[in-house]
DNA sequence: ATAGGGTTAG
């Protein structure tokens, strides 16, 4: 049969032209037909299989052979490989070594990804000494595959990769934002050399890579040897590496490979752009990375996914989400990483809802979410309160088995905890395997939340106990605690404890617990000193806890003093200009008031209208200070009258001194009942019946007295009330309010 | 044979 004669030569000649497996079916049969089987066929057949990752038909082509040919076990091994079963890939091998017969330099990418893919070095080392003794070590795809597996053992971490700098925080001004790596180690030059270089240039050192740190990163170390010792390099060698030193934080090399790969005549690619763009996301440089961005576009890679994703994350992370929009409706097609970039990138800058919306039209274009789709999304959940949103995802995790993945579990508990259900939370933190720092922060930061200070701190220790290294934020978490409950001595242990036993450098948030918490002891001249010896500038806001401290301790000149520093250093500090004012009309000064507020008019200072929210029946309600145009709002202002009357039968007198100073008696029982929390809370009364849980899902603001208010209102409505982050409450102790009013 | 996205923060 002619045709038959002619699809067979094909075939022999460029097994990889078969497409698809019916293609190969027909013509595997039409050799059986023709009866004219020889193993060269045989060879070819196993060869196409394997091409088309049919590992069952490549196995029975296989066990067919009484000793398979090389070509057979290459099939054979690279199957199993691209099929994901890395130990059979591996067995295989060890198989072929027995029978005899020597692997030529197509076997060996297969059996390095193997051991990659099982992060098993030592097998890792001795096929690389076979391939040494067998001289394939210049072998261009086989160094490449070597290179791939050291960087991926140096990646997992098995002598504790150097995960560099941890991204910086994000919503920091722009001008703080750029970071130079290593001082002036790479910088942008137009009459760059090399192919069209997109113009990093290393200013210093021709070697590769300059200066690696053998200690930390001995398995780079073996890369480079390898990359040295290769006669010939392509793209993918250079990629490799240039991926592995970025994935191991070796930043500054990783760039000057890029310039060193242009000068070698190699064009980066999209592989080597979307290796190096996490770099400038992670530095914040924002500059950098668009010059990337331009490269892209210049050489038609700006459609890539990859490049797309990365330079989503990129503008993400340098607070231009705009972009990150941009170049996410420009992707001709996006896949889900594509989409968790967007998300993830929303919701790290704040924009929650935009972060769920964009989460619904994900699942909407039939794009499967993935684990890290989970823990990008929960925390808009978490911010928002949104408990509803968050159990329904929880359940979508719970049926995707994702439930046991650490950061989906992490951002659970934080959700939970801060949508009020600590207990779930706990339950959930309870059922991880191994918890991480993270996890650990998180519950912690729950309990401080819920003014479970003891639990907060508790569980802290155990985390020490358990040889799990608190950080900077750990600290924040248990230092907050300590400050909800006024555990002082504890709070100070723990800072010293930060600083000497941890190395931790305190920052704004460990300052301004400390102070707050000086504050509150009546402790002011040792927190004025205390904030002035602080080896960083501080904030407006840090000065301001110990302004609140003087209303409540009647330190008119210490005030005095402090709110000039806040005048200075936070000149649009409108809460400090109420509070000031207060404290001088609290004293009798009231001139010195009425100057303040002739100069915060003069400002035009106007305060944000704060905003309060509540669930009830799985729909959120708002409510803006003042604002009057819900439907039910006379109904929630009449609940609040009736209860405020009821409460002041039993004893309760509404607290009206951060009210200014000027409005009638009336009217300030109006403002006070037209405070966001009060509408959120009456609303949650009239809409439900007694004996409901209400959630008040929004930080109850300043002194007020919303605290006794919500008291008062569960012990009269038979309600629970269970309000989310009692950070800004006062502390009662026999009937006494730590600011030191009596109630 | 090479690449992109994730959890905690007064």
């Amino acid at each position: 049969m002619s045709s038959n004669r002619t699809i067979v030569k094909s075939l022999l000649q460029k097994p990889a032209s078969i497409k698809s497996k019916s293609q190969a079916k027909q013509l595997h049969a039409q050799i059986i037909k023709s009866k004219g089987v020889h193993s060269g066929l045989m060879d070819s057949i196993i060869s196409m299989y394997s091409n088309l990752n049919l590992l069952q038909d490549s196995l029975l082509v296989f066990n067919s052979f009484p000793s398979p040919s090389i070509v057979a076990w290459k099939s054979i091994i690279k199957c199993y490989t691209s099929n994901g079963l890395f130990l059979q890939s591996l067995l295989s091998f060890v198989d072929m070594r027995a029978s005899g017969k020597y692997p030529d330099h197509n076997i060996f990418p297969s059996v390095l990804k193997s051991c990659a893919s099982l992060i098993n070095l030592k097998v890792g080392e001795s096929v690389h000494g076979c391939i040494i003794r067998l001289g394939l070590d210049f072998d261009l795809y086989t160094g490449n595959a070597l290179m791939n597996m050291y960087c991926k053992l140096q990646n997992l971490g098995e002598v504790g990769a150097p995960r560099s700098h941890a991204a910086l925080s994000y919503k920091i001004p722009e001008s703080m934002c750029s970071k130079s790596i290593n001082g002036t180690c790479y910088e942008f030059n137009k009459q760059n050399v090399g192919v069209d270089s997109m113009g990093i240039l290393a200013p210093t050192g021709n070697e590769f890579p300059q200066r690696i740190e053998t200690q930390k990163t001995p398995f780079l170390e073996s890369v480079r040897k390898v990359f040295d010792g290769m006669p010939k390099r392509d793209l993918v060698s250079w990629n490799t590496v240039i991926a592995g030193l970025a994935q191991n934080g070796i930043h500054r090399e990783a760039l000057m490979m890029i310039k060193k790969m242009a000068d070698a005549g190699l064009k980066p690619d999209s592989f080597s752009l979307s290796s190096i763009l996490p770099i400038f996301a992670e530095y914040v440089d924002v500059s950098k990375g668009k010059e990337i961005h331009g490269y892209a576009i210049r050489h038609g890679l700006d459609t890539d996914v990859f490049i797309g994703s990365s330079l989503i994350d990129m503008y993400a992370k340098c607070t231009r989400v705009d972009n990150s929009h941009r170049v996410f409706f420009l992707l001709p097609q996006r896949d889900a990483i594509s989409w968790n970039s967007i998300i993830a990138g929303c919701v790290q800058n704040g924009l929650f809802d935009e972060g769920l919306k964009l989460f619904r039209q994900m699942l909407m274009a039939n794009i499967k979410p993935r684990h890290v789709t989970f823990s990008s999304i929960m925390p808009a959940c978490a911010h928002l309160t949104t408990l509803h949103m968050g159990k329904q995802l929880h359940g979508y995790i719970i049926r995707s088995l994702f439930d046991d993945n650490v950061f989906i579990a992490s951002s659970l508990v934080d959700m939970y905890a801060k949508c009020g259900n600590i207990r779930i939370a706990r339950w959930i933190f309870d059922k991880m395997e191994s918890p991480d720092m993270v996890s650990w922060t998180a519950m912690i930061m729950g309990y401080a939340l819920h003014g479970c200070a003891h639990d907060s701190l508790s569980l802290f220790q155990q985390m020490e106990m358990e040889n799990v290294k608190p950080n900077y934020v750990a600290f924040v978490a248990v230092l907050t605690a300590c400050s909800h409950a006024g555990l002082i001595d504890k709070a100070l242990i723990l800072f010293n404890s930060m600083k000497q036993d941890y190395g931790i450098t305190p920052g704004l948030e460990h300052y301004a617990a400390i102070a707050d918490l000086l504050g509150r002891a009546g402790r002011l001249e040792e927190a004025y000193e205390f904030i002035s010896s602080m080896h960083i500038e501080p904030t407006g806001s840090v000065w301001a806890t110990l302004l609140g401290a003087c209303r409540v301790h009647k330190k008119v000149e210490l005030a005095e003093n402090v709110a000039t520093k806040i005048f200075e250093l936070d000149p649009e500090n409108m809460g400090s200009y109420v509070l000031m004012s207060n404290i001088y009309a609290a004293s009798g000064r009231w001139s010195d008031a009425a100057k303040l507020r002739i100069t915060m008019k003069g400002k035009g200072m106007k305060k944000k209208p704060a905003c309060s929210w509540i669930e009830v029946k799985n729909k959120l309600h708002a409510f803006m200070a003042g604002d009057k145009s819900h439907p039910y709002y006379d109904r929630i202002n009449e609940a609040m009258k009736v209860l405020l009357e009821q409460m002041e039968r039993e004893g309760y007198v509404p607290n009206t001194d951060d009210v200014l100073h000027d409005v009638e008696e009336e009217q300030k029982r109006y403002i006070l009942c037209s405070h966001s929390e009060r509408l959120a809370i009456g609303f949650g009364i009239i809409s439900t019946p007694p004996g409901t849980t209400i959630r008040v899902t929004k930080n109850l603001r300043v002194c007020v007295d919303c605290h006794i208010a919500t008291k008062f209102i569960s012990k009269i409505v038979g309600r629970e009330i269970i309000v989310r982050d009692v950070s800004r409450f006062h502390h009662f102790k026999d009937g006494k309010c730590s600011c030191g009013d009596y109630w």
